[in-house]
DNA sequence: CTGTTAGCGCGTTCAC
DNA sequence: GTGAACGCGCTAACAG
């Protein structure tokens, strides 16, 4: 009958020295000679002993964990902003501790559960609006906040002008000579979305402005972001007969391919009959050669962690907002289909795309 | 100057009761008379008393979170269990760890770093193969482990059989009359994937085998996991010229994608020329009117931390290993292009989209 | 039903 | 440089 649960006396005792050397030698203490540190972690490795972390956080008033605040959780550009939050908080030595909130109740759940229960030293919160009496509480129980893809003033956070990215890439439609250019959007304000469509629309409507355009509204759709959804608002804009656009701006790259598949169920030449511009530029926007806005979304993440990083540790840093950069991705979706003239020689193929591992046979 | 961390023994000092009575409160034991737990609950709200979650671990002996590991978390695959874990976990009142690793190092050092830390109460592996002597340590070590994905005996897990799967998508190309069928899939043992893809291939030289076709290696070829390197990877069996297959089998839908774009590069129809079938049914194969299999990925996630729960609650179930149905879904780049013919009526595909809140407009 | 007490395992202060 | 003692906030076992 071993009592397995070995504990930090229990080391001490073997290796003849108090808990409190033990405790040292844990953290990484200057004031622990050589030879008594190597004799403690001597112990410790044939004692197979390893320490508690609640026993720890308890000690310290630190979870060592961070909370992550997420909406949608399917959605190809959350994930990369995922992705790099966790990366950065895992190389940092933090726990990604992930909340998947599918509406506004379960989203007020998660943080009312995360912050009452001291939970996580920090809460990250992405592409979500929060209301204000939230962020009001959780920086009155003093637990560090940073917010990705949500540009609410006074609380650190990593953007992009979305106002800015509708308006290029309506530019970029209107360069290429069309005039009735489309806008299909999701209902960011009825889901608990960020206003980035909305803002969106807002560069999309200053574009035509400068341009001289009169806007149509009745170009201008809105649904669920879903590709399936965009796939039915598309068909709503080209059943206008003559009227329908020569162009079309989504929101976002996943209705944008929605919009795509409906264009060939009408049976209209992309974008010979209409063009389309997405936003985000995520992998399934190269494989459909679509045109699209390109944000940074691993960096978001990145930043942001990083950001929640420096706040744990005490640090100052400055901004405290931080906004990433756009760029217009033209590709066959607006261009045309020169990707029939793009076909690359396999040698360079294999080269780009690392198929030196590649296989043959069976 | 406020000592703002209020604790138990504040609240039951207030409520004039004993900390034993706030700690039953808390944990909603039976053994309160209404009057007192109203009492406590009342001065507990009047401080803003929050217990302390690590404070709860050290004592219980339980973090209350589970680990999940993941490999490659952007994998569309990946993700829908991933969601379906999140969710059951969250449900259940556990925390969500998750660890995402690249590679065979950054996996070890995770499982090591959440084993030895013992900061979480179980693991839950997503689509990944982990080495024997890993997973003796952790049930060494009495971690409950749920594999999601991955067939190892002995250990309670999801998983889908994928040689029949590999096996019915096979014979869906070869009831359509092909004869000559190519195989694309990624190189599993090389990464730290599971099997999937050779078993699926394994179910492909099956179906040929029974069909009475000789399988020919040439046209079998394996690369990294991801569309352009499947573009790449299809090119390969495109540019055969007289001797190109007349039906691919990918085994994800995502390199499947790739394999379609390849198709279009070459200025060959789908499925006319060649048609195509990829694995997983994940959200942009009806997009591209990708015929696939269907596994029940969120379910996998479900299923896998409900398992996890039990095991928690120290349940006893049956059976420990658990099968997902598989399901061909012929679509448009096998079946023809007869997604032509489905348009369906605006007003049906409203209906089914939730198009009730389309907005028009702005 | 309720109050009291003894740990849970570790960090940190204080003397030596 | 090191050991001993106390405290972190809560739970559980016991006594009443």
């Amino acid at each position: 009958m071993k009592k397995l649960p070995i504990n930090i006396s229990m080391v001490a005792a073997e290796a003849g020295v108090g808990v409190g050397t033990v405790s040292r030698v844990l953290n990484g203490s200057e004031q622990v000679s050589d030879a008594t540190r190597e004799r403690v972690l001597c112990t410790m490795a044939r004692l197979d002993y390893r320490p508690l972390r609640s026993a720890s956080s308890l000690s310290k008033g630190r979870t060592g964990a961070v909370g992550i605040l997420v909406s949608g959780i399917t959605r190809p550009s959350v994930i990369a902003r995922l992705e790099g939050v966790i990366d950065v908080l895992n190389d940092a030595g933090l726990d990604a501790v992930v909340l998947n909130a599918q509406n506004r109740t379960q989203l007020d759940h998660h943080l009312t559960s995360l912050t009452d229960q001291r939970r996580v030293d920090g809460i990250i919160v992405i592409s979500i609006g929060i209301a204000d009496e939230r962020v009001a509480r959780i920086k009155e129980l003093d637990i560090p906040l940073v917010l990705v893809d949500n540009d609410v003033p006074n609380l650190p956070r990593v953007v992009i002008d979305d106002v800015e990215g509708g308006k290029i890439a309506t530019d970029h439609l209107l360069s290429l000579g069309h005039r009735r250019i489309g806008f299909i959007g999701d209902n960011s304000d009825i889901a608990i979305g960020t206003l980035s469509s909305e803002n969106r629309y807002l560069g999309y409507l200053k574009a035509l402005g400068v341009a001289g355009i009169e806007p149509d509204f009745e170009l201008v759709v809105r649904g669920p972001h879903s590709s399936n959804a965009a796939v039915a608002l598309g068909s709503v804009l080209l059943e206008l007969g003559k009227d329908r656009p020569s162009a079309i701006f989504a929101s976002s790259d996943t209705m944008a391919a929605g919009v795509i598949k409906a264009l060939h169920q009408h049976g209209l030449d992309v974008p010979g009959e209409c063009a389309v511009i997405g936003f985000d530029n995520i992998e399934i926007s190269s494989i459909l050669d679509l045109s699209t806005v390109r944000q940074p979304l691993l960096e978001s993440g990145t930043k942001g962690a990083s950001m929640m990083v420096a706040l744990l540790n005490g640090e100052i840093f400055e901004p405290r907002r931080v906004e990433l950069p756009l760029e217009v991705i033209p590709r066959g979706s607006s261009l045309g289909n020169q990707r029939k003239l793009s076909i690359v020689p396999l040698g360079e193929v294999r080269g780009h795309h690392g198929l030196h591992i590649l296989q043959r046979g069976g």
